[in-house]
DNA sequence: AAAAATACCATACATTTGTATGGTAATATA
DNA sequence: TATATTACCATACAAATGTATGGTATTTTT
């Protein structure tokens, strides 16, 4: 019965679903109008509505900050999933969605995080394993000790990552792979994300 | 560094706890006035200020609803629990909510759906470790080879499940442990749930 | 081509909200 | 006894908030 919602509704349901989610507090219009650079409450008020009478929302007339999320019910929601990422020998990178899983709900995505899925065991001894999806946010400085997924020459990896004086060290907990040191001005290497969480979906058998 | 609370205080904070965690919106003095019968948001205002004072919540001037808590992580809240799983060997149930466990309350739960959190390390070769949550689904018939939540003689058990004749065969993945045979009509035995996901988020450094 | 939906803007307004300020009474503390 | 602290009240007020109305421009649908 739920209508689709329009690529700038989508973005302010996101951005709700993140506030409410994340801070435990939904935004009041202002905060909301700041954030997408509206000079107008009302213009919020419209979106609201809008993403309101399309069913995904729920608010108490005249109280602040009253926005309920009605797809809490929903205890699967759909995310892409960007890539697949190689713990063990570098695999390449997908440019689009190569699919979408049902993530769940208890997951904290924060916002501007996305889906990869890991082929490979380099990291079994970190506990993820082949078919696990992690989730990598791209906004955090990685500490040393942190699993990151990070770009090598066209290909991507997730490693744990050691800050030295002139170079980067990733290192796989699996001893079968060897560590890899980049240097830190390799023009090829990126660190795309930190993995903040992992999730496994058992209603398949795993591929090992 | 943190003071004691008054009676009054700590009721008020309860209630602060309850809507923050519960409806995931903070009141607004009036409504937490309209809830303790104050005539008089100044009241309240005033209730608020100790307790802040005091360290157990920070407030921003002039936002409306901003009582954030400061006892517990933003990710992790604690909530009631059932008890610990046990991978490993049974581990007794707690009659009672054991103490306050960690259980990520970002989203509601489904009421028919429910996290626990593994310890022990028998099913890690069924990728799950001490310390992931599980999530559980209690509505599910259990089918040969999937992982089920299991209530054996007052303990709670995360195995393999496999269906014999007149038995039910509980498998831990790590052979260290010793399957379980139970009798179908075993007075004590009940499957709890099957679970269908884990999740593990990595802000924290694992125990192991 | 006409109508509807979308996406903004500006202005306006009644309430809500947080925050003073000043007062009374009871209780605890020095 | 004197003095804080606690626990309420009433009144007042600026700012924040949700809502309403009317307008323009673009895109989509009919």
């Amino acid at each position: 019965m739920k209508q689709d919602l329009t690529k700038i509704q989508k973005n302010i349901l996101d951005y709700l679903i993140d506030r409410i989610k994340g801070k435990g507090m939904p935004p009041t219009l202002a905060e909301i109008a700041r954030h997408f650079g509206y000079k107008n409450r009302a213009t919020v008020q419209q979106h609201l509505t809008s993403i309101e009478k399309k069913g995904f929302i729920k608010r108490n007339a005249k109280l602040s900050r009253s926005i309920e999320l009605t797809l809490d019910e929903k205890f699967f929601v759909p995310k892409p999933v960007l890539g697949e990422v190689a713990a063990g020998n570098p695999l390449t990178i997908y440019p689009d969605a190569i699919d979408t899983i049902e993530l769940p709900t208890i997951a904290r995505m924060p916002k501007d995080s996305f889906l990869l899925r890991v082929k490979g065991d380099s990291l079994k001894d970190a506990y993820i394993f082949s078919g696990d999806i992690v989730i990598v946010n791209p906004n955090l400085e990685p500490n040393n000790g942190q699993i990151v997924v990070a770009i090598l020459d066209d290909a991507a990896v997730v490693k744990r990552f050691y800050k030295k004086k002139n170079e980067i060290e990733l290192i796989s907990e699996n001893p079968e792979y060897e560590p890899i040191m980049i240097d830190r001005k390799h023009p090829s290497f990126k660190i795309v994300g930190i993995v903040v969480g992992v999730y496994r979906s058992m209603e398949k058998k795993k591929a090992g």
